[in-house]
DNA sequence: CTATGGTGTTAGATTAATCTAACAAAATTG
DNA sequence: CAATTTTGTTAGATTAATCTAACACCATAG
């Protein structure tokens, strides 16, 4: 069984992975926050364990073992986060801390019965897919709202970060998930977007802001 | 702040001072099932922190602050145990393992928002008092059952053990806190009692499971 | 194609939590 | 009260996770 370190280092690695599947040491040591010789003694012991392959100077990769044991620490987390939110009433930008924690105990009942209570969920409150008991993670593909045209009319589905302060920003414009979102313009020379929904007739949204929205089209 | 580990002495060292007050090296060492070179290097460790009073061959007793640390974790533990019962559907005997990993976190709101979801309640799924947000804790002087009488009518209130296994022990008759027994007869021989109840006319409990049953004397 | 900076590794130290073996103090018991 | 047993301590080793210092590989920029 993995231990919390040696969880938190393949759940890193799952994250780094998302395109390209083969991370360096450097690139782990700094989503870490550890340094580069703590990171080439874990991978050796990750490696060990038949979560990795590596090999000296080489890029690390995870084995489908890897993959699946870091898909379920992430079903966790995200189980957790919707429990806090749905069950408990907690704001999207205060259940991260929490379910990194929870996110390391091991009690499958448990989280079958939040599972189960929410009705079976597949996205997290910020929009991220929950990986099945298999671990198996459904791909989404949405745009990023700084690829949408003017006119187009959007509905906010996901954040490719989901960090306290970019949340609050959104809470501060009462932006949420599910909100619809209409394109009014889009400036040619610092690509910010001003959009219209709810009470916001024409809040103006910076290209760093659009980038992290994901959005489904809507016409 | 305390590692795991050490709230984890620091509890075990609260259940055993319950009357004493002070705990034997070998006693901790038993209840932790570690060695007594552990507990030894472990209490020096808790002593330089402040918990503990501790000289060498003599036995350990915690400080106010130590007790009220370890008051908090227990407070933690009872509260999660109350919200897997009366929020989750657990049973009553399934709460103990999950508590013992959550009562670890760290995230006051967490246990805040249990708290507020039950009621504020006073006492945990098998009878044990919740201590407050001060560390304070209830005292209640419940009766063993093994000291009543033939004739009284008695109240299920708490229970000296929480062990899966006497969880079950009780669930196979059917007796939950809050059930009230008719004390039928006591056997001089062995002390064993028979009681009835709810759809029990004559049950039979050994000396064993009185002296764990806690209860309230209604006439 | 070599010099240099960045990336990666090795060696060795540190801290927390544990162990066993050996010894010391205290308590019990004949 | 002396002998033995129990309890407690010290010394030294181990494992996991981390660090810094020093060295090695490699990729790219002149």
């Amino acid at each position: 069984m993995a231990s919390q370190t040696e969880e938190n280092y393949l759940k890193s690695l799952f994250n780094l992975a998302n395109d390209k599947n083969e991370i360096n040491i450097s690139e782990l040591a700094n989503q870490m926050q550890v340094s580069m010789p703590t990171v080439n003694s874990m991978v050796k012991t990750l490696q060990k364990n038949g979560w990795v392959i590596y090999e000296k100077y080489k890029p690390v990769s995870l084995t489908p073992k890897g993959k699946k044991e870091a898909a379920l620490i992430i079903r966790k987390h995200r189980l957790t986060e919707m429990f806090l939110v749905n069950k408990m009433g907690f704001g999207w930008e205060e259940v991260h801390e929490i379910a990194e924690q929870v996110e390391h105990i091991h009690a499958p009942k448990f989280f079958e019965r939040m599972d189960e209570m929410m009705g079976f969920p597949t996205i997290d409150p910020h929009g991220s897919p929950i990986p099945d008991k298999q671990g198996r993670i459904q791909e989404i593909n949405y745009l990023s709202l700084s690829e949408c045209k003017a006119g187009q009319v959007v509905k906010l589905a996901g954040l490719t970060n989901s960090s306290t302060e970019f949340l609050e920003f959104l809470n501060g414009r009462n932006l949420s998930l599910g909100a619809e979102l209409t394109i009014r313009s889009k400036e040619v020379y610092d690509h910010s977007i001003v959009v219209s929904y709810l009470n916001h007739p024409g809040e103006t949204l910076s290209e760093k802001v659009c980038e992290k929205l994901l959005v489904k089209v809507v016409e």
